[in-house]
DNA sequence: AAAACTACCTGAGTGC
DNA sequence: TGCACTCAGGTAGTTT
């Protein structure tokens, strides 16, 4: 599901149901997802929400007993509750708030991580190697030269490692490629400076075009108060193979990148 | 060092 | 209706 737009989508849902609010209790439905729910989750218990916010794809929320670390995976997703709506299968971990609410998280796929972190959580092993916010001023065409400089790998797979740039996932790396125009499949290291100042472009307007509607809901995405979000009815080239390209009207071929689909138009993206 | 592959898990959809 | 199979928004870890 989620990449930096829903992830952003969720942040801003849910962080004014919680930022000032205690914690009354924490509920453990399913131990393990993508690693054990941390042994000392329970801690949280009695301590203020003092902040939110996102890195990457990643969820913080501040307290004294330490940052409140949680990632959507694939298929996860958090939603505000009233206590007494049923628990629904694939529920797996809950805030009880000082307001009467309820924070659930829901994780058919279970990769998702809810994980307390102590100290500076920027320093934390899972953030501390993350590439730059592609929405942030780290990120710029002459960054992502240096970091494509002599690679053989795809374009495509470079601006979706986590630790070049962080949050574009699938959708938003094939939108970006296509907006560039850029063939996904090209040598990282033989894509022109120019082009790259493209890309970078194309990925910053395609994520900020994303947040404004609330995200994609391919399938399964839903944001805190359960709505979709509409940008899937903007998607460029991204689950339309077959159809035709909204700029030049070729049909829009799927080709498979590290066992990951990639949408694309032949005529549009040139190597 | 970089590139390719595996693993984790459930559910939806397709074809027989 | 049911079975076997493929695919899905992520990414750490292992192997080549």
């Amino acid at each position: 599901m989620p990449e930096l737009p829903e992830v952003e989508t969720t942040l801003r849902g849910v962080r004014p149901h919680l930022v000032g609010q205690v914690i009354r209790e924490v509920v453990v439905r399913h131990k393990v997802l993508r690693w054990p729910v941390s042994a000392d989750i329970h801690s949280l218990e009695g301590c203020k929400v003092e902040e939110g916010a996102r890195r990457g794809k990643y969820l913080l929320f501040g307290t004294a007993a330490g940052t409140l670390l949680i990632h959507l995976g694939m298929s996860g997703a958090l939603r505000v509750s009233d206590p007494d709506t049923p628990w629904r299968k694939h529920d797996h971990f809950a805030l009880g708030l000082g307001s009467g609410k309820q924070l659930r998280f829901h994780d058919p796929r279970r990769f998702g991580a809810v994980l307390l972190v102590h100290g500076d959580p920027a320093a934390h092993p899972l953030l501390a190697e993350l590439g730059p916010e592609p929405l942030g001023p780290d990120f710029t065409a002459a960054y992502l030269h240096a970091r494509c400089a002599g690679r053989a790998t795809a374009i495509k797979a470079v601006i979706m490692d986590s630790h070049v740039v962080t949050g574009v996932g699938n959708i938003y790396a094939c939108e970006a490629l296509f907006m560039a125009g850029i063939h996904p499949a090209m040598a990282a290291g033989k894509v022109s400076l120019k082009r790259l100042e493209r890309l970078v472009e194309a990925i910053r307007e395609v994520l900020a075009a994303s947040i404004e509607m609330g995200g994609t809901t391919l399938r399964d995405f839903l944001r805190e108060n359960g709505e979709p979000g509409y940008f899937k009815q903007t998607l460029r080239v991204y689950d339309r193979e077959g159809e035709p390209c909204r700029v030049c009207g070729t049909a829009v071929r799927r080709l498979v990148q590290t066992g990951r689909s990639t949408f694309y138009c032949p005529a549009c993206q040139k190597r």
